[in-house]
DNA sequence: ATGAAAGCGCTAACAT
DNA sequence: ATGTTAGCGCTTTCAT
């Protein structure tokens, strides 16, 4: 009972039939030049025997390691677990694995990440930047070792690469539309950091669609900052000190949304009928919390499906183009005030 | 300018300061031997051509590849994403790579991912057994390839590894004792299938609270399925159906809890008022909802935390022991019932 | 139809 | 302190 077994190799494999290792590596791949009585030997004693190819050697002769690696700020928003489910979907369906990496939003732990998937680990990446990152270096770097890239959602102009994302100017633009079509002028926003790509598109849309309604914003209309439930929190207090109530107010985001919604309710506010608010990102939370939350599909599964279309194509060494996803608002009842259109 | 620039090896660098391969790999792993000024020379070249090591390389000469296979249901469970989180953060922290699976819940395709990890991918695995997997071969065979495993709340007794999980049994039987103090006598259980340990052990731990109780519950009381809102919303419908309405219902699932919840009030039923709810696994939602849902806080990355150090500890030789991690209560609106205890 | 041999990029005895 | 050499496990010319 020797159970210190080996890992087994072709050449084991070799040994036992007296026929070479390339034989047994053909066979294993069903090469047409090899005798159907010896495949079948071959692959029935690889069974017996219970043979594993050691992918790492597979990977290190062939040059390519079959991984996608993915770098997002966080896998348990619910977008971005989304869209990695997009991804995995197309990926392993076409053979590759998906190497999941979290920045939490850091430049230099997105630095790290990259560098190392950078020693022959993925053969692709796909990624959405984190937002305190401000150079963009390392994802320029890439190109040097020919790892293609597919960014999405976060993408920027310094960085070239396919991109995937929501078309955010449009969809800021409609919500403002819509929230003036149903009688709301004072339509304050919480806009995130502006180097940020998306959320400058939307501070964009929001205030091109305000002036398209005649509307001037005040200065004191519109923040930046990060995305948290607590960003909104600090927000919804700086407005119950400010000498009016907006009648509405578009988040970038549902976090910031939601803490926006429950500080002024916690303050007496009604929502929406004081003040209507509309997020982006349609999180599942949106429709379970009171009163739910207006936002903005931005279909995520199918942005990861997107994204990882484009890099496989790219890996095939065709020249996909740079898609846009046209979101979808999604009304509920914190922008159901009076006056409203039937939805 | 040539662009066709090729991956550069440890080769290059040696032909360009003509020394040999071995110094260059010796001068970059800072091996003792090596000359300060060949070190430093070695290193200098190494960064200016912009050399990366080729991992592949790197592990398939080492026999190991630094990564660690993580298999889950979903990621996009906060449940498993926040365990991921924890597994990450130690994994990382000494130099492992983390390489993410999805099973979806199927026996399939965890038989499948964990049939691709084993072919040299990675060095350990930590799981979370799907719950439509009822043969556990493909987990108890990763061991003819000497790879440690460690499963999380998820386990099996049939298969052999080391475990973290939490007290579960404890965790219903306190659930059913704070129930019943608050004056609940006919308690529900949403019981999830049996053949799950987490499921199976918060079953027994409701049944046994109950007798301690001196109460028997009918036949009707408790119901097992999978565990999302649907199947909520459908056991919700049957009990709208029986006689008489519980004064509790006990979910193992959140998600489950939700479905009863929404089903129940859609329906006209109070809750708490006429039934109290409590639900498992304290998702985040639990809070944003009305009534704010009570539940059972796992702990979930500290799962992830000590899963990661117990594989890391397997792969060092290490034989550490399982770990049980207590929960706790959270009491919220979803259980204030009259007559029920300050908290 | 099969085998011999080179080599992917690196590490680590074993020299010297 | 540095070089030589033999692999890690596999694929793939090039022979035969």
């Amino acid at each position: 009972m020797n159970e210190k077994k080996k890992k087994i190799s072709i050449y084991d494999i070799a040994a036992v039939l007296g026929v070479s290792g390339s034989t047994v590596s053909r066979a294993l791949q069903n090469h047409p030049a090899i005798s159907e009585k010896v495949r079948e030997q071959v692959q029935r004693t690889a069974r017996e025997m219970n043979y594993k190819p050691n992918a790492l050697a597979v990977n290190l002769k062939r040059g390519y390691s079959k991984t996608i690696g993915v770098v997002v700020p966080y896998i348990n928003r619910n977008f971005f677990s989304s869209a990695i489910e997009g991804i995995e979907e197309i990926a392993n369906k076409v053979g590759y694995d998906v190497l999941i990496c979290q920045s939490n939003e850091q430049h230099e732990k997105e630095r790290k990440i990259l560098h190392s998937l950078s020693q022959g680990k993925v053969d692709g990446v796909i990624a959405s930047i984190a937002y305190e990152t401000n150079d963009y270096t390392h994802f320029n770097n890439l190109a040097e070792d020919r790892i293609p890239l597919v960014l999405f959602d976060r993408v920027s102009d310094e960085v070239k690469a396919g991109t995937v994302r929501g078309n955010d100017y449009q969809g800021a633009y409609r919500v403002v539309e819509y929230l003036f079509s149903v009688g709301c002028k004072r339509i304050f926003h919480y806009a995130g950091f502006q180097h940020v790509t998306v959320w400058r598109d939307r501070y964009r849309g929001w205030l091109d669609a305000l002036q398209a309604c005649g509307i001037t914003p005040g200065a004191d209309w519109v923040r930046t900052g990060g995305i948290t439930q607590d960003a909104g929190v600090a927000f919804a207090r700086e407005i119950l000190q400010g000498k009016a109530l907006p009648d509405a107010i578009f988040s970038t985001s549902d976090w910031v949304a939601l803490g926006i919604l429950l500080e002024l309710m916690r303050n007496g506010v009604k929502v929406p009928e004081e003040v209507a608010i509309f997020g982006y990102a349609n999180e599942p939370f949106d429709e379970l919390i009171t009163p739910s939350l207006s936002s903005v599909d931005q279909f995520s599964k199918r942005m990861g499906c997107a994204a990882a279309r484009m890099l496989i194509d790219k890996l095939n060494g065709e020249n996909p183009e740079d898609v846009i996803i046209e979101p979808e608002l999604i009304f509920r009842d914190s922008t159901r005030v009076s006056g409203m259109l039937s939805v």
